[in-house]
DNA sequence: AATGAATGAGAGTTCATTCAT
DNA sequence: AATGAATGAACTCTCATTCAT
């Protein structure tokens, strides 16, 4: 029994470590760095011992979206302490392009890269993109409900919010807009305050 | 004199020609089959000539890239008959989604792939997305005043609107909203509506 | 006692298994697809545990070859019950063409791939090949002491009778006569009916 | 002209070094030691410097072959001299046995291995192939013309006579008769002539 | 001005085999 | 008896880039 459980807890370390060891490496140097034999050198293993835990490259890459999308998540969620839907809606646009900002290489992995991925990964991927939007959608009903929103189409609502956050997300992130690092804060709030006092009632 | 002219003409024509055939290889085969190697053989040199007229690759991504921005702001320009500043802006709007679902290898070009921007610091270069993004914040000033906006920085419409469409646009061709193809002026339509709905006087 | 018996037989069915394994994977797959994994994989055992059983590789292979030779010796058996030795290797000829033909695989691993026989002197196993060769050469006594061929040495007539049909047999296999499918028992009568014609008295 | 010259020999003489090294290394250690790394080291070039030579491995190998039929139709060529056409197949089929047996590697390339090639190089290789035996059948309409034959069809005729040549030849390459080298020449010898009793008149 | 020739560096992947447990 | 874990050594092939000519 004991046995049995230390070999299955060795066999997720070293899952875990492999993809630490992938997470770094793109972090550090791009998604064109994150080779087989670089996250095989970092863990000093063979590349071949890689292939004892995951089939190929593309299983790894892919858990490496499943984590930054986790992470994403567990974010949003803290959100939901907040009572009055209206203020929640806000801090959860305020924490994700934050999050953003701060994870920019997640948010590439998330939303904007293209990584040659297989069906399957690819398929689950955006299964995890649409929870999220279902989330946000679910939120401008309880705002709708409330009616506190000038928009009464929740699906209308959530798509604005989405496009409004991830586009100056993505805008700061790939540098288009370029602004010096300490000002980010207050031009996020400028944005979303801007954008609420025209969304809300 | 005749001769430094024509010398030079050839000089710019065969620029031209190595980065009219890096733009057909970009969008028949997307960027990683963009190789010098392809290149040259498309336009029937040997790849070492391609390096007596630039430096490297990165000088020429960076040129698809500049190419990409002006046939964009050709098509802004095309919006300058229209006297309205607010309609201006709103066709304006419309343009610039259309066109980038249109055209999305060329919009991932301008503001999602990873362009080598040291470059334009080492060649001086002029970013035209900064004359592109100018061009804007001018329209907004005409709109404001004509007070024609509930916002009144220029800068933070400016902002507030690209957001908007950058964001619905990359969100589009990123296909993380997923509809069917026909049903995209629908959506373009109705999302650009409600933004000037909000934010029109 | 009755352990040791039963060890013993363990073992064999072990080595059995896995040579049947190996087997399945040469006819389905080739003899490239034939890799100690996979073989390990079909008879859900690890790769390890064939070691236990053979020394290396080769081993399997050259098992694999008495496999064949076992297999084509017991069809020329069949040929026993016919009483006149002259129509025994006749049908004997016809039967190892056509057997073959119909087990190119199996012919390809008795005569044409390269078998690892250095195992055969390391394990002093006992060459079925030349088994089968001596008893051609039995036949052709016969038919010599039956005043039936022109050929008065056994030895050098079933050289000679060895040739002619492995040649045809390998020709077609390989398909270096390449004829319609349909052809082939034709063919292989011509060649026979020429064969016996010429060397018969 | 004289510099063209020089580099079409330049050229040609690269990939002769480079398929004289692939046939040496062939030789030495047969076609799973084959590959281009080890070809590359040989010739002292690196591995990319092939490819500017050849396509891919594929033509090498392919032109192995080429090379291996060359040679062996080169020496069936020498016979030619010989006025009598039955003398003319007799000194053939010998040949044909010492060259095979002198140059197994060769002779496995030819008609023996099975290796990895595209179709183009297939079709070519079945070419030379049929050439040849369309060589060997004119030999047999001579012969017949001649009235030297108990077999009347030039067809069969070759068909019989190379499955008893092939069959010999690769029954020795392949080590299924087994008989001391310097005993293979009175061995051809015997069945050659065994063979031409039977079958001339 | 143009290029033929060359390469170092590197990619993902597979295999037979070993050995401590 | 069985194996999980590991690996060294390969493999073919591609790319941006350099440099003598």
């Amino acid at each position: 029994m004991g046995i049995a459980e230390r070999k299955e807890r060795d066999k997720l370390s070293m899952r875990q470590a492999v993809l630490d060891a992938a997470m770094e490496l793109y972090h550090e140097k791009g998604i064109e760095a994150l080779t087989l034999r670089a996250v095989a050198e970092r863990i000093e293993f063979s590349p071949a011992t890689i292939y004892l835990y995951f089939k190929d490259k593309d299983e790894i890459v892919f858990h490496l979206y499943s984590m930054a999308f986790a992470k994403f998540y567990q974010k949003q969620l803290e959100v939901n302490s907040i009572a009055d839907p209206l203020e929640r809606l806000r801090q959860g646009c305020r924490d994700y392009i934050e999050w953003g900002v701060q994870n920019p290489k997640l948010y590439d992995l998330m939303f904007i890269l293209e990584v040659p991925m297989n069906v399957i990964a690819e398929e689950n991927c955006q299964d995890i993109g649409k929870t999220s939007f279902a989330e946000l959608q679910n939120l401008m009903v309880e705002c709708i409900a409330a009616d506190k929103l000038k928009i009464k189409d929740p699906e209308l609502a959530a798509i604005m919010c989405w496009n409004m956050i991830h586009g100056i997300t993505s805008l700061l992130i790939k540098k288009r807009i370029v602004i010096p690092h300490e000002a980010v804060p207050q031009m996020t709030n400028a944005v979303l305050d801007t954008f609420f006092v025209l969304v809300a009632k």
